[in-house]
DNA sequence: CCCGGTTGCCTAAAGCCTTTAGGTCGATCT
DNA sequence: AGATCGACCTAAAGGCTTTAGGCAACCGGG
C-alpha cells in the first residue's frame, strides 16, 4: 500500500482547488477522495467532517486574500491604497472564484474571530486613514467600503454584469473614483 | 387517503419559508416533504429536481423584492426614493433571510432574464432619474447601487457588523446620505 | 348517477453521499 | 529490532435524491 501523503494542509488545498474548478458547493469529502485517490474515509482523520472542511477552505481563502491585500498596502496611501486593495479583492475572486464564494461563508464567532477576518477589518481602517474621517465616520466609511468591494465583485461573479454594457472593468473604475471622491468629501451629519 | 392538496405554488411557498426558518440550504426535497406531510417522491410531480425547488424559491423571491420596490419607490424621487428602496432591499432580507439568500443564487442566462432581474435594474434607472446622470455614467451609478445595497445587505446577514459599534443601523442611514450626496455630485472622467 | 380519464399521492427500489468503528501496515524513534 | 504512532484501509449504517409504476380520489360527460 502506497501512502499518498496526505496531511490537513494538503487536504484543504485540495479542497480549495477544487472549489476554483467544481465551484465551492461541490466540495465534498466523497468528490474530493476521488480526486486525491483515496478512500473518503481516509480524509476524516484530516477533517472532522464535510462541514469543518468547508470552513477550513473559508479560513485559507481569507488568510491568502490577506496576505494579498496587506502585500499591495505596503508603500501605498490615499487612492493608491485604496484602488490597490480593491483590486485585490476583484482580482483574488476572479482567479479563485471557488476560494471567494469559501470566503463569504457565516463563521461562528469565535472561528470568525481567529480567523483572517479582523485583518481585513484593520487594513481597510489603515487605508482611511489617507482621508479626514473621525469617529464613527470612520466605521461607516469602512462598511461602505466593504460592502461595495464585497457586493460588486460577487455581482459580477454571479454574471450580473454580463448583459449590459459597458464592461465591468469600466464600471469598476468609475466606482472607485466615486468612491475616492465619496472619502475625500464625506458629508457630516 | 386524504390529499394534501399540493400545486406547485404551494410547495414552492412552504420551501420558501422553510428557508427562512432553517436556512437557505436546507431548502431539499426531504426537508419539505416532511413538513408538508407527504412522501419524498409526491413532490417530484410538482418540482422537477431539488435544483429545480431552489430555483422556484429564487424567483419567488426576486418577485416579492420586485412588488417590495415597485410600491415604496410609487410617488417617491430623489433622495427619497434611494432611502425607500434601498430601505425595501435591507428590510427584506431581515424579514426572509432564507429568500434574500435564495434570490442570490446564479440563474442561467434565460432563467435570469425572464426572472424580475430586470425590473430591479430598471427601478434603479428610475431612481437615478432623480439625479443629473448621463449616458455611462448611469449605468455605473446602478452598479455602484446595487453593490452597496446587496453588499452591506449580505455583510448584515453574515453577522459582519456585529462585534464593532456603532450599530448597524445607523451605518445604513448615514451610507445612504452619503450616497445620495456622491450622485448629486458624480465626478465625471 | 355512474363511469372513464386524469392526476395527486403512494410504495418500492436503486444509487449516491456522509459518518463511524475497527483493523492493517508503513514510518519513525529508541 | 521492537514498539509506537498514525495514515490509510474495509465494512456497514443511515440519509438524501431520483425514477418507475400503482392505486384511488377528483372531474366532466353520458
Amino acid at each position: 500500500m502506497v501512502r499518498a501523503g496526505l496531511t490537513t494542509a494538503r487536504v484543504v488545498h485540495a479542497a480549495a482547488e477544487l472549489a476554483d474548478e467544481a465551484g465551492f458547493d461541490r466540495v465534498t469529502p466523497s468528490e474530493l477522495a476521488r480526486r486525491l485517490g483515496v478512500q473518503v474515509a481516509s480524509l476524516y482523520s484530516h477533517v472532522k467532517n464535510a462541514h469543518d472542511l468547508r470552513t477550513k477552505v473559508a479560513l485559507l481563502a481569507l488568510d491568502e486574500l490577506a496576505d494579498r491585500a496587506a502585500a499591495a498596502l505596503a508603500g501605498r496611501a490615499g487612492r493608491d491604497a485604496l484602488v490597490a486593495f480593491a483590486d485585490v479583492y476583484r482580482d483574488y475572486a476572479r482567479e479563485h472564484p471557488g476560494r471567494y464564494a469559501a470566503a463569504q461563508v457565516r463563521l461562528d464567532p469565535e472561528t470568525a474571530a481567529a480567523s483572517a477576518g479582523p485583518r481585513h477589518a484593520e487594513m481597510m481602517r489603515a487605508i482611511l486613514r489617507g482621508y479626514a474621517l473621525t469617529g464613527p465616520d470612520e466605521t461607516h466609511a469602512v462598511r461602505l467600503l466593504g460592502s461595495v468591494f464585497h457586493g460588486f465583485v460577487s455581482l459580477e461573479a454571479q454574471g450580473g454584469f454580463d448583459h449590459s454594457s459597458p464592461a465591468a472593468p469600466e464600471s469598476w473604475v468609475r466606482i472607485l473614483a466615486a468612491l475616492d471622491a465619496l472619502l475625500q468629501d464625506w458629508p457630516t451629519s
